[in-house]
DNA sequence: CATAGTAGGATTATTTTAGTCCTACTCATA
DNA sequence: TATGAGTAGGACTAAAATAATCCTACTATG
């Protein structure tokens, strides 16, 4: 099975787009769902999860559509996963030291905590900027178009 | 979402159980299903997943039971968890390059790897020999019954 | 060789996740 | 300020993964 759901990889997808495109006009649910081939509708649901987490912003009205909240420096992977899927938990007992009552006696409670501190870490210390960085698709196989958005070559 | 599911976390259960038995006599599923809250005929099923995969074995006919197949020290979490669940995957596209024909353009590629590795060095760097040692049981809150396996005290 | 007891596959039920549909709201433009 | 293109957001449905149970076949001790 997989950490991240599938909404959550849509939703990081997202985000790097918008965060390509910082300080630009705000994008169209339909323009993002289309460039990064999501239903349009599930899309928007994505969006609104991320906008409940303040990590975008939405523009009402024709020519509207969403931005990112604040620099891609600013928002990690951690606060991204949370605000689609919540907590990404190790193990049951994992966030505190509630929700088994044999935690204490637990043989693999240590272990645990461990993990899911080790996660967590990861998770937040990257950005999207490091996304934007890190991404393959800064050289060759990707052309622009006229708006200025990455589209993909078909294979 | 949780990364381990509830039978993983059961698995993980009967085998620090059986680790802390090692050079014993064979432990019969009901008795090791009820020193860790897990009905019987579960209980049986995880262990079976256990056996493929070489963690224990099993012992038939009257007085059998399961053994550990190795030393505790032997047998890692990563095991211990592919057995179970398969793969923790951190992302649909981690594994390999496969599953994702976007991948080479994929933003959160390189992440998603970086993570993934991070997961599985981590895993497999705990053993159950670990497990033991670290176990809060070792102290007080615990009291040993006449065949010399734990029981817990009620809160 | 009979029987207590275990292994292991097949099947069903439950929960979680993915995805769609519909209604209400917002605001630039005329 | 009325209009309508476009978005927000909740309610609902469908599909998939997980948890759990049931049943049959096998093993080896007494």
């Amino acid at each position: 099975m997989n950490v991240l759901r599938q909404n959550t990889d849509y939703a990081l997808r997202l985000l790097v787009n918008l965060a390509d495109r910082f300080n630009g006009k705000p994008a169209a649910t339909n323009q993002l769902a289309q460039a990064e081939d999501i239903s349009p509708q599930f899309a928007a649901k994505i969006l609104q999860k991320l906008q409940k987490a303040h990590l975008v912003a939405s523009v009402m009205g024709p020519q509207g559509g969403f931005v990112l909240a604040r620099r891609p420096a600013k928002i990690n992977l951690l606060q991204a996963i949370q605000a689609v899927q919540g907590m990404v938990a190790f193990n049951r007992c994992s966030p505190g030291a509630e929700g088994c009552r044999r935690k204490k006696y637990c043989p693999i409670a240590p272990v645990v905590d461990r993990m899911q501190n080790q996660i967590n870490d990861s998770l937040a210390s990257i950005t999207l900027q490091d996304l934007l960085d890190n991404a393959p698709t800064k050289g060759a196989d990707v052309k622009k178009n006229k708006s200025g958005n990455k589209t993909f070559e078909a294979e």
